[in-house]
DNA sequence: AAATTATTGTTAAATAGATCACAATCATGC
DNA sequence: GCATGATTGTGATCTATTTAACAATAATTT
């Protein structure tokens, strides 16, 4: 099990990466990575490290190799399969967002409670009665659900999303959510975040 | 200068508190508020003594001081000034979000170069031409900015926004941006999340 | 081919963050 | 009023994460 942080910047190099190599680069160094990010030379090769990567000695990283090693770390064999539960503004944009990019991770679903929505094929997903959640994330082997509900809904939907067997939750909601040990959850708090810049901004940040 | 991570959590404490404040709840223990948090009550009473703040022993922490006393860490006084940069759907979405909260983070102004958006209101915000920026920014004493543009333009955009002033910049793209010491920056990068969330669903996490 | 240089991989040290342990406090019951 | 019990505030400890330091390596120069 890697370090969170790690695993964090092992997604943005990827990205980084795959820019690299569209742009007809084949070797990068660990001081050229870090410089595209914000971030030290000893980083990168520290989190590279972890993942049992070496490179080719003094010529740097093989940016497809470490493309896919990081792939193999990060994605699953068959990607992994999603619903956004509440599509409403945010959810829509979201939805929209992540079918946009190419990945391996599937937006399967979506789900609602409002019935102009239900059946109708949103942002390119079709949208489900909640009520028919279970049914669904069991038949999509469906392991991780994007929580876009308002927030006066989100602690009792977040119950049945755990029934239906959902592993991991992103949390747009400004809810914290209260979830088993085996369900891993990640909290997504537009506002935390804002009013995070906000405080730096006031005191002048480091 | 506090933690970043207790301030995080201040801010979630804060919507918990208000959410207490309603249900006529006035004294709150610490371990209550940790068991609606992912957290301890050791915790919390350390962020708690962070911001100076102690409560009436054996009572638990008075509800409305505390929020005051959370408010005076992470308000500015008048409130601060955001911009939304780039109207797309997910600038769009995210300026609805924000402008529905009540809160001391204003949004100002967004900003495109959509001739079919410039000078009309969209998500209840006047949208203005991106060539005006620093006009603007400085206009309205705007410090922070959301970046909601596509990824192909985050990089010139964000020149752009450091050069008008901005001080504070939360990163929605997928493109991590350099900015100089000066300017607080969060990157925000729902892919990032997803992808980490993926990756501890697949490794049946901690 | 020896010396130089740039870069990596990794051990050790430093820093940031979370938890433990417990004295101090004070409402409540006796 | 004294003992009891619940809760806080905080020094000490522990864990996670980052950074420093440097030997090992191999391309490049001389």
């Amino acid at each position: 099990m890697l370090p969170e942080r790690t695993v964090e910047r092992l997604s943005e190099y990827r990205r980084t990466l795959l820019q690299s190599l569209e742009e007809g680069k084949t070797h990068i160094f660990s001081h050229e990575l870090a410089a595209l990010h914000h971030n030290t030379a000893v980083q990168v090769r520290r989190d590279i490290m972890f993942i049992g990567y070496t490179s080719m000695q003094r010529k740097g990283y093989d940016v497809r190799d470490l493309i896919d090693v990081i792939g193999e770390i990060l994605d699953s064999e068959k990607g992994l399969n999603v619903a956004v539960v509440g599509i409403g503004n945010l959810g829509r944009a979201v939805t929209t967002y992540f079918v946009g990019k190419r990945s391996k991770l599937n937006i399967i679903a979506t789900f609602d409670v409002d019935h102009t929505k239900i059946e109708r094929v949103i942002s390119g997903v079709k949208c489900y009665s909640l009520s028919r959640l279970k049914e669904i994330v069991e038949s999509y082997e469906i392991s991780v659900a994007i929580m876009t509900v308002p927030a006066t809904s989100a602690s009792e939907v977040t119950s049945q999303i755990v029934d239906a067997g959902i592993k991991g939750i992103m949390n747009f909601t400004t809810v914290p959510l209260i979830v088993p040990d085996d369900c891993y959850l990640e909290e997504y708090d537009m506002i935390t975040s804002l009013e995070k810049v906000a405080y730096f901004v006031k005191s002048g940040q480091s």
